[in-house]
DNA sequence: ACCTGAACACCGTTCAAGT
DNA sequence: ACCTGAACACCGTTCAAGT
């Protein structure tokens, strides 16, 4: 006789980014992810292949996060950089784990329409590619720089934030 | 009595090197090493802590190496971009360790030297900090988008490279 | 002084047995 | 149909015993 489940792929996959926040990837264990969703681990895997398709899963909500920050901006990459900043320090270890084997290829599709269309509104469709992939790769290694506390050399990171954002800016606008 | 050692830090580290562009930092364990240089396991902690340590040691053996290869460089960005690029493309996975939990605070200092000074002459004492971290912040994105296969909507990557590097060098020449 | 086997803790994963 | 305890393989690490 069936009985009512005890959790689901949503609450695993939650449990899994609250953990990840809490103590990063290693902390990420199917015990500690079972216990949060107050099953035993063996039971994880009735909604999971493994612990790498659960990382994974963490990887696109997250990613889908993203995308959403991103979309509710004005559209201008101005703003994209911005929100895309706000969004790697509220969730500084979901962050960094978009851009490693756990991510699952076409995690971030979505994520980049936006700043396609912001490219493309600047430097037209036959260079919004282009353009998109030096935005992108900027903002992408910045905030992975400034969240690994690569920044070292004094100065202030707000202001070559903003530094970075308007050449950058300007160099796809002339 | 003691007996002549039959391993060294140099020889650990090596291996540790080698091991990881084989099978990735999952496969760097601790027997692997141990196996690579003729010893067992627990020998392995006379000359280091522990596994982290250990990966330290080869992120840092890893920096040094790109210092080397920036500081054979005409000092220019556009060859210190390509130096980059031909680095992390020969050892993706070291490339990747150093920007990781993994990396020791300090392990990319020296290198960024070489970036400043470019920078500098670029534009100037004052901007040449703000530069770098323009500068270090794209191609580190880049690079690890291009080696995780970031990089899917088509077009070609290399003229991408070029396109950003050239744009990016007219920003900081204006 | 370095090296080793044995042991322990911890984790991912499988599976037969429960409900 | 989902859940669990028990078991297994594997890994990091410690330590007493060897040389």
């Amino acid at each position: 006789m069936p009985t009512p489940d005890r959790t689901s792929l949503a609450a695993i996959v939650e449990a899994g980014r609250a953990i990840l926040e809490a103590t990063g990837p290693s902390g990420v264990t199917m015990q500690a992810v079972a216990a949060r969703v107050g099953v035993r681990a063996p039971s994880l895997y009735k909604r999971v292949r493994d612990r790498d398709a659960l990382l994974a899963e963490v990887v696109q909500a997250t990613a889908d996060d993203l995308t959403a920050r991103l979309e509710r901006t004005d559209g201008g990459l101005a703003e994209i950089a911005a929100a895309y900043r706000r969004f790697a320090r509220e969730q500084p270890e979901g962050f960094r784990l978009l851009f490693t084997a756990s991510a699952p290829p076409d995690a971030l599709r979505d994520a980049a329409v936006p700043v396609l269309r912001a490219c493309e509104a600047l430097v037209g469709a036959d260079e919004a590619l282009d353009a998109a992939r030096l935005f992108t790769a900027w903002a992408t290694g910045f905030l992975q720089m400034e969240l690994s506390g690569a920044f070292r050399l004094g100065g202030d990171v707000d202001a070559a934030f903003d530094y970075a954002t308007q050449r950058i800016i300007r160099a796809l606008t002339t």
